[in-house]
DNA sequence: ACTGATTTGTGCGTATGTATC
DNA sequence: TGATACATACGCACAAATCAG
């Protein structure tokens, strides 16, 4: 029962229905509303609070947390740019770094034979501390060679790209489609096993055009809206 | 257990790991992986058929029936021409036609007051019958007087549109997020619950860049993908 | 047209955990 | 606490369809 309504809830502050009060409403209301007792309600909150997706503060209400994170897909795609934007803190962690044959996707999309060589890379991105993307990366070996070692003393993606002869680059596509998240996913990216990611296949090229980096990003589908074209 | 290993074998499918031979391993090699007796894995497979996400056929094997749509987001988005693009029949369903006062996020993306009147306009998008999206419209009333009637004799939007005066559209922005579909949706979507849908919230532009039309699109998470910049 | 290997379909028996009364 | 029913998982065996040689 209280786990209906706290993913009712949770669906209906992830459809930012309380983002302009920015609070529930009081419990008894809600409770009335769901017909049940104020009990099994506070239940509900309780789990939603757990979550991080509310605050609950005695004598005030229940006030919404989440900060929707707009991440741009343009053709200019820079994750730290795009927090900054936004006046959130962009931070990295670096989970993996290492040397792996090509898999079937990754050597389609760089246009390489199977098997090739890579460089994987997988990070761990944060805004304002929170988790909100576990991003894969590969690039051709042949071209990058010594790029796992510059990650791993942390160096910015563009500064290595640009040591490489990469003076800028292009995302050349982006595929999104929607899973639900293994066990591990979940509590890497410190969400609900119970709520859907947002998965990204990205290409980009350089310049001339040459594949240079294949990526796959798998966002928290409650704190993250991907934006195409936003003009307005 | 069964659940488990259907839920797993369904994300498989769905990241397209056996979209090159087209079927699954035979059902002794599956209960070898996952280390349980035939009979459970049998149910897990029958568990997919149910879904439709594959068709088994005796002595053959278990065939991957998925068909993943590409749903290009451009500039010119054009839902008929996007399947007719990949050989897909496209069809339209209208579910509801009406005039009603814009909501809070309508209004604000139609650049009109809150409350003004608005035409509603919901279809279920198919391709070769199966339904892909359920996709909510929102019109200025005042500017297009007259569109639901047009509608419902079934004629095309952007006819419609032409109608009106209104040449060409282009597609200002489109925001993406996920969620979990209520019982009634995944009902209308023939999906089950237990997988996520993909939510679209457009705004269209005349060739002024005045906003015509704002679109709210739901989409069956395990059938389509959204592409951005398919130069690839 | 036949053979043997592979793959799905089916039947029966057994054991275990869970929900209900 | 025990009895009953139900769903689930395992093991084995065999039938039926398919395919390559």
């Amino acid at each position: 029962m209280w786990k209906q309504i706290a993913e009712e809830l949770a669906t209906e502050i992830h459809d930012r229905v309380y983002a302009d009060v920015g609070r529930l409403p009081s419990e008894n209301e809600l409770a009335r509303r769901f017909g049940v007792n104020r009990h099994t309600l506070r239940q509900a909150v309780a789990a939603l609070a757990q979550q991080g997706l509310v605050a609950v503060e005695q004598g005030k209400g229940a006030f919404i947390q989440q900060e929707m994170v707009d991440y741009a897909l343009s053709r200019r795609t820079r994750f730290s740019e795009n927090l900054l934007r936004q006046g959130l803190l962009p931070s990295k962690q670096l989970l993996a770094a290492r040397e792996v044959p090509a898999t079937e996707r990754a050597a389609r999309h760089l246009k390489l034979r199977r098997g090739t060589r890579v460089l994987l890379a997988e990070m761990l991105d944060e805004a304002n501390g929170d988790p909100i993307a576990l991003a894969t990366a590969y690039y051709p070996a042949a071209r990058f060679a010594g790029l796992l070692e510059l990650l791993n003393r942390g160096t910015e993606t563009t500064q290595i790209l640009k040591h490489f002869g990469v003076a800028d680059y292009l995302r050349a596509s982006s595929r999104i489609t929607t899973q639900m998240p293994t066990d591990q996913l979940a509590q890497l990216l410190r969400q609900p096993k119970t709520r859907p990611v947002l998965c990204v296949e990205s290409v980009d090229v350089d310049l001339e055009g040459v594949p240079i980096k294949y990526g796959e990003t798998v966002f928290v589908g409650d704190r993250v809206q991907l934006v195409v074209g936003s003009d307005a």
